[in-house]
DNA sequence: ATATAAAATTAGTCATGTCTAATTTCTATT
DNA sequence: AATAGAAATTAGACATGACTAATTTTATAT
């Protein structure tokens, strides 16, 4: 009952997707975020309900069992792990750690995760601010809330980001933004809901709709 | 030209049957430490040899090319390296250790058995006495002997074992045999070339041919 | 030199996980 | 209700890396 590579990266995948929207995940939406086509999607997603990973057939969409979920989890949980190994242990940087955590997550060894965690020093979130699992599987509220929600001319600080992509974290190190930065909102653009901010009391940069919705702050009073 | 986890565990024990007997590896043999078939191995070394990481079909018999030879020496670095964390960091045990690196040794990253290697603060030998290749590839010449081939009476201390797999290690273990500890080989039995040693000067047991070749020693004076 | 055994090779099959190209089934909108 | 477009599904192909069952080649012993 070990799970292939494949079926790891399908079951964390709707994981996430179901986090967000609570909702069952569509075909589409899977190929999509896996890179894969819908035929792929539905062929694997045959066979994780064959393995009762998976719910699917039903209506429209799939979701995890308590099982597959317990799987996905766990798989989340050694990602952010590793994660933080590779930062704070081996000065990984912001936008290489994602990458290798993807292959690292696959590692199998019942202990493995455990003594992570506790070398670790249990931490509670990862280097881009989501939360780690612990060992029985709990998940912290995500911390912070999107800039995209943020209201114009208050005090924030970058606590995290949606998006772990390089490409992405690339950009925000070409801005000088990093987890603790100082944002202001300064104005949103009604035409196309892209803003004007202020990084760090610094010079005001524009940035688009999906910038905004990829970093999670928190309000700092003021 | 990102090699396959087979792929890699091919030239890796190449390097690792040809290393000993410094010859060319036979298909026989190449299948019978990767526990695959003759046939199997056959279309591998094709694929290999396209690739120009092996070379064969010459006489009989395969071996790496530079490239292969390059990227072989950087699994088993890596292997070795990530074997030092998971026991110096994890507190994984002897026995556990080998089978966690055989996952580990396949994730990619061109930093990051340099970067491991710093953090490990450039160990010479893994956690079963084996030599790790450094940044360059350099592999120091394996530390001490083979117990088969040492005199009857001498002190000998453990350095290190041939042999890494859980099955041999949890022997040792409960032989309470390590890395250090003392050993004496008291007789060579004609017979079938088994013997009777004595382990940190406690009690005589009795170990086969087969044990004396996958444990490696050096003598203590004496 | 010849028979026998061992080793290497070829041919064909299979499981996985992916793809493309239909085809079917929904969903909206008029 | 009819119909265009989106989403899901099916059918068939392909790459990878294994396997089994011949077959061929090589080595060894008489
Ligand atoms: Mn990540
Ligand atoms: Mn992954
Ligand atoms: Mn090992
Ligand atoms: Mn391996």
């Amino acid at each position: 009952m070990t799970r292939t590579l494949s079926e790891e990266n399908y079951l964390k995948a709707i994981f996430h997707l179901s986090r967000n929207s609570k909702e069952k995940v569509s075909i589409t939406t899977l190929a999509a975020a896996l890179e894969n086509t819908a035929a792929s999607v539905i062929s694997m997603l045959k066979k994780l309900t064959a393995k009762e990973l998976v719910d699917y057939d039903k209506k429209k969409g799939a979701s995890l069992t308590t099982v597959g979920e317990k799987a996905a989890i766990d798989i989340v949980r050694k990602h952010r792990l590793w994660e933080v190994l590779l930062a704070e242990k081996l000065e990984f940087s912001w936008e290489e750690i994602h990458d290798i955590a993807e292959q690292l997550e696959h590692v199998h060894h019942p202990e493995l995760a455990d003594r992570l965690d506790k070398f670790l020093g249990f931490p509670q979130f990862d280097p881009h601010g989501h939360p780690i699992p612990d060992i029985k599987g709990n998940i912290s509220k995500i911390f912070g809330t999107l800039l995209s929600e943020s209201a114009v001319g208050v005090e924030l600080e970058v606590v995290g980001v949606k998006d772990s992509s390089s490409m992405f974290l690339n950009y925000l190190k070409k801005l000088d933004i990093k987890i603790g930065s100082k944002l202001k909102v300064e104005q949103i653009i009604d035409f196309d809901q892209s803003a004007v901010i202020k990084i760090n009391n610094g010079g005001d940069i524009s940035v688009s709709r999906k910038f905004l919705e990829s970093i999670l702050i928190t309000s700092t009073g003021n």
